[in-house]
RNA sequence: GCAUCGAUGGUCUAGUGGUAUGACUUAGGCCUUCCAAGCCUAUAGCCCGGGUUCAAUUCCCGGUCGAUGCACCA
């Protein structure tokens, strides 16, 4: 699948790099593995694409953002699984030093059960197995757990330990009954995060697709399970189209189906309305940030794959000439596995009560005991056995109840059996989770390699990145064509002007006029309006186009609209004059 | 993490047991009426730690980072 490109990404992380898009973290100390720096420009271009994603699900789909801890305490991921689950048994051979995963050895060396077994047995079962580097008999081997979060402890001295987060996620399950009083008690809801998680890789490498710290934004959206195929706003995407990898082509090699969001949910290919809306939603999204449609697919989660909880993950994979499909978005319904689990852990109820259209009639018989003389006769022991009358199935003799292994006969004269038909108004429902959980670095990795290209310009190699006007660090340069004659204070105002209206101006007048399109056509700025000798007669400039290299003339104080206008895309530069 | 290879101004590079070549870039100046032109000047470098040596950027060992392969990637 990998088709490696000798050129491709070291010329954008080369770019980056001398640029001030991204940078080794740290470097006078030694850059560290799994880190990256954003330079000043890389860190504007972030947060634009952010602030794109932030219209989509914010301002879009009202589905506010909330801001939690990046450490949380140790019962938050005892619940969400990643202290069991997010380690590795890991064992280093004594021969020739590599690292191995304990249970592969085991399995590997006919062990079985190896899943279930703990260290010191694991130990001892794999002490007659080979390596499966050197082929040697292992022998006394320590067993351990690497787990993949970083670990910490909260407070001076404390023995409480923290984690910090792999995903976010968990910040908008453990709120939950906040945000569902926030949202006034009613489903759908969703609440989005953006913000650093952190994974402690065994082995990063492949620049910043692969981080120890990295920023996800993660949207969960808690929905009623029975409506998970009735999307309110589904009409929005039905008729979106795009290519669809589902398992079965994966398993039969057959190429993706192009079909509508309607079509896939229909032929059951989606498992619901609310995960077809998100995959559209996320395909304008990435195209939004400059994404190229030829080079996105949606790719289904093999059975396999999935994780234990999902019933139907799609990723959003990106073409990269250097890594192949990247995988930049995951779409999964997480189903009602992590509120339960927070739930059971903390003790908390966290159901949305739903109520009935119209109260159903439900029958009930409620046992009512005469405490009065249970309490004297029993003492201590009467409370349980008022527990107990509740599920208790009295006869005309009385009822016989066990408390504490104890059998007792309760005589029926001690309790009283009342019938009655009540109104049941509503039920309490865990809500199901989607959630599109999006990598934001890969995304600024992916859009950075594909916006980078090399042109001739006058038979001279000219480097452009082809950054969208809406992600571009620097939206417009102003440059005076002297810096002379009245046309630099003239470009001046100018730049005041439009950074005035909140536009990412930037004013060049040094050396000649071609160096400094070039300079701005490397980082990407899509426009550069000139000022030249003409301007001072008629209150006009030039505006120059990145990618065509084109110019128009226009009147300077229809030069702020014109350009909120092209760097929203509401107009292109080419249906200009 | 293991194995192999590599690391010289911001970038690309020459070279060396006695502090380093050239080009581009950048900054200042001159020139210049629209796409990296020209001239002058300036700034800036031997990945880190230890060893050998009178002297290490150079040789040796260890580390860091990067590339590749293996392993890992809930």
């Amino acid at each position: 699948m990998i088709q490696p490109c000798q050129d491709v990404f070291e010329n954008v992380m080369d770019l980056a790099k001398r640029r001030g898009f991204i940078w080794p973290t740290s470097e006078c100390y030694g850059a560290v593995a799994g880190f990256i720096d954003y330079g000043p420009l890389g860190a504007m271009m972030k947060r634009r694409i952010e602030n794109i994603w932030r219209q989509f699900y914010v301002v879009q789909e009202g589905y506010y953002e909330i801001e939690c801890p990046t450490i949380a305490q140790e019962a938050v991921f005892i619940a969400s699984g990643h202290v069991k689950g997010f380690s590795d048994k890991m064992c280093q051979c004594p021969h020739c030093k590599e690292y191995l995963r304990a249970d592969h050895v085991a399995d590997g060396g006919g062990v079985c059960g190896a899943a279930t077994m703990n260290n010191e047995t694991l130990a001892a079962a794999i002490a007659t197995c080979k390596c499966p580097a050197c082929g040697e008999v292992l022998g006394n081997v320590e067993v351990y757990n690497f787990n993949l979060m970083f670990s910490t402890m909260i407070g001076p001295g404390s023995q409480r330990v923290g984690y910090l987060r792999p995903e976010t996620a968990q910040g908008m399950f453990v709120d939950f009954a906040r945000l569902l009083r926030f949202y006034r008690d009613k489903l759908p809801f969703g609440a989005v995060q953006i913000g650093k998680s952190y994974r402690n890789e065994i082995s990063p490498r492949q620049g910043m697709i692969r981080l120890r710290e990295f920023t996800q934004a993660e949207a969960e959206i808690f929905v009623h399970p029975n409506e998970k195929n009735h999307h309110p706003s589904f009409k929005r995407y039905a008729n979106y189209r795009m290519p669809l990898l589902t398992y079965v082509h994966q398993q039969k090699c057959e190429p993706a189906v192009e079909m509508s969001m309607r079509e896939a949910v229909d032929k059951g290919i989606i498992a619901n309305e609310y995960v077809a809306y998100y995959v559209a939603l996320t395909h304008e999204l990435l195209v939004t940030v400059g994404i190229r449609p030829d080079r996105l697919r949606f790719r289904q989660h093999l059975p396999d794959e999935r994780a234990h909880y999902a019933t139907d993950c799609w990723d959003a994979e990106v073409y990269s000439e250097r890594f192949g499909w990247v995988e930049t978005v995951g779409i999964a319904d997480r189903t009602n596995y992590d509120l339960n689990a927070h739930a059971k852990q903390s003790g908390t109820s966290m159901t949305v009560f739903i109520q009935y259209d119209t109260p159903k009639k439900v029958e009930r018989r409620r046992i009512i005991p005469n405490m009065g003389v249970l309490g004297k006769q029993y003492r201590k022991k009467a409370k349980a056995i008022f527990a107990a009358l509740e599920t208790a199935t009295p006869t005309a003799e009385g009822a016989d109840v066990n408390v504490d292994g104890e059998t007792i006969h309760i005589p029926a004269d001690l309790f009283e059996v009342r019938d009655e038909v009540i109104d049941v108004r509503g039920e309490e429902v865990v809500p199901h989770v989607i959630e599109p959980s999006y990598g934001i670095d890969r995304m600024c990795y992916a859009v950075l390699e594909q916006a980078y290209d090399e042109d001739t310009a006058d038979g001279e190699k000219r480097t452009v990145l082809r950054l969208s006007p809406q992600v571009a660090p620097v939206q417009v340069a102003v440059f005076p064509l002297m810096n002379r004659d009245g046309l630099d204070t003239l470009s001046e105002e100018i730049t005041i002007t439009l950074q005035k209206r909140g536009i990412l101006a930037e004013y060049d007048d040094s050396g000649a006029i071609g160096r400094r399109y070039r300079r701005q056509d490397e980082i990407g700025t899509p426009f550069a309006i000139t000022v030249d000798y003409e301007s001072k007669e008629t209150h006009t400039v030039t505006i120059r186009d990145r990618d065509s290299m084109k110019q128009v003339r226009i009147a300077i104080d229809k030069i702020p609209e014109m350009l909120s206008a092209l760097i929203k895309g509401d107009v292109k530069f080419a249906e200009l004059g």
